[in-house]
DNA sequence: GCCCAGGTGGGTA
DNA sequence: TACCCACATGGG
């Protein structure tokens, strides 16, 4: 029993109820978002890398420059020289940064799994994860979003929009869930059933949420799907109040 | 011109 | 642990 004298298996199945309300209805508002964008598996960890801070035309721009010279595979990007690299991802920013952090990511696919991310990925989802979280580069956004979008692993991306979103949801930056990113994302994986296809459309939707309604600076509360299921609306933290 | 974008690593108190 | 900063391009 807790403090306030709900059994912790009760407050979490009626926060898993309400994490699926939320899901229920970003997808009636915005529909599937059919992530990640991408051909191959490989293809969608380049593409996490390099989306890093970044907006995701910028990527698109570097992904096609590195299709366009055979550089979407292992071997050949293991192979390219880093000047090289630089240069064909400038787009996406940082790309000095950026080049360093593909090269560090296949030199780890070669030494550890034969260049293979299906070897990467038949290993227990946690110790992948250790893997990845020990390559220099790949932090703990970058490393569930290769292991959920290219290895269709049951593990919850969380970033910047999920970490907003939920703490204005809650209206609480107190809140113990928000304090760090692993904290945020078992706050998830302890809620939901591990369905991969869940967390993929789930932490998609969060995007599209962020991006066009749940803003940093001016949140469009008035617009919001989520409207009735959020504090900040509800309790005078939002714009929202005066909108209404 | 300014702000922001699907973070991460390194340094300092 | 908790900030602060560098890393860099492109679109609104």
């Amino acid at each position: 029993m807790t403090a306030a004298g709900v059994p912790a298996e009760v407050r979490l199945a009626a926060e898993g109820r309400y994490l699926l309300a939320v899901y229920r209805r970003l997808l009636g508002r915005f529909g599937p978002q059919g992530w990640w964008p991408a051909r191959t598996p490989f293809e969608v960890a380049v593409g996490a890398i390099l989306t890093q801070a970044v907006a995701w035309a910028n990527v698109e721009k570097a992904i096609a420059a590195l299709e366009a010279h055979g550089l979407l595979e292992p071997a050949a990007l293991l192979a390219a020289p880093p000047e090289r690299l630089a240069e064909l991802i400038r787009p996406a920013g940082y790309f000095n940064a950026k080049a360093r952090k593909l090269k560090s990511f296949v030199e780890f696919l070669f030494a550890r799994h034969d260049g293979s991310l299906e070897r990467l990925f038949a290993q227990p989802l946690e110790r992948a994860r250790r893997e990845l979280l020990g390559v220099w580069g790949i932090g703990p956004e970058t490393a569930d979003s290769i292991l959920l979008y290219a290895g269709g692993l049951p593990t919850f991306v969380v970033d910047a929009y999920t970490r907003r979103i939920l703490s204005r949801l809650w209206a609480d930056p107190a809140a113990p869930f928000l304090r760090d990113y692993d904290a945020l994302r078992r706050f998830f994986m302890e809620r939901l059933v591990p369905d991969p296809a869940l967390f993929n459309e789930y932490h998609a939707l969060l995007v599209a949420l962020g991006k066009g309604v749940c803003r940093k600076g001016r949140p469009r509360c008035a617009d919001c799907p989520l409207l009735g299921l959020c504090r900040f609306a509800h309790e005078g933290g939002g714009p929202a109040v005066a909108a209404r």
